[in-house]
DNA sequence: CAGTTAATGCAACAATGATGCAATAATACA
DNA sequence: TGTATTATTGCATCATTGTTGCATTAACTG
């Protein structure tokens, strides 16, 4: 493994995430790329960008793995929103502050926030 | 489904987690208990216990399913901890304060910490 | 102790995810 | 631009987690 190569498979799956702008699913992923490649090579491309730190995951409430587009985000720690009704799940801006342990030594978290999104507010 | 029964594989369950006072995974519990009982059962009598309200339940880092036994823990919210060094997977007694958001409604939180525990530290 | 039926075991299935290997297509460079 | 190199892909196959239908078993009721 030398060079990266910017195949159409990658080109796809970044344009993908582009125009949706939220979180996805492997599942969602594997199943909505299907005719364009084979789900082994979602896998695959999906952990390649993650390593480049185009992408960063997730798991979701259903033991799913989520992938999102690393924007604005710095800190790839940040927590991350499923709409409990219409499913939408993106990345939160703001940090949740973690209290500090004597017990034990926090090193990381994932935070997993439910609720009502702006549409399913309304 | 009338009378909910107290069955030997109910017991065994129970008694596994009375004795570890850990969360353990569903991988976990089915390995563990495949001597004394079908792993279908052991996916049952779990949903049964959490339905109970005798255990809960949360998503671990890998995207297995952890079971806890319910101590005293009254919200069923409180965070999680794994040790990134040996595993070992507990509930946190403490509660993290959620932001208010005025974009987004949320109403519940899936939150795990992880970082060093204990004996791992030493 | 016998009847009722919740709970279990078993087999088969479904879904997610990983792997080995031959074929393909990005890249580098002549 | 054409060709060699090899990263990447597709395909088949497998592994693991989790679910379902149904016959059998074993808790509870009286």
């Amino acid at each position: 493994m030398g060079v990266v190569r910017n195949t159409k498979a990658v080109k796809t799956v970044l344009k993908l995430f582009q125009e949706v702008g939220l979180g996805l699913s492997v599942v969602h992923l594997v199943q909505s790329l299907r005719t364009e490649m084979n789900k082994t090579t979602v896998y695959r491309v999906l952990e390649r960008l993650e390593s480049e730190g185009e992408l960063h995951s997730f798991i979701g409430k259903d033991g799913l793995k989520w992938y999102a587009k690393c924007g604005s985000c710095t800190s790839h720690s940040h927590p991350h929103f499923q709409c409990n009704t219409c499913g939408k799940t993106e990345c939160l801006t703001f940090n949740i502050p973690l209290p500090v342990q004597d017990r034990v030594k926090i090193a990381s978290a994932e935070l997993l926030l439910f609720g009502e999104c702006e549409d399913c507010l309304a």
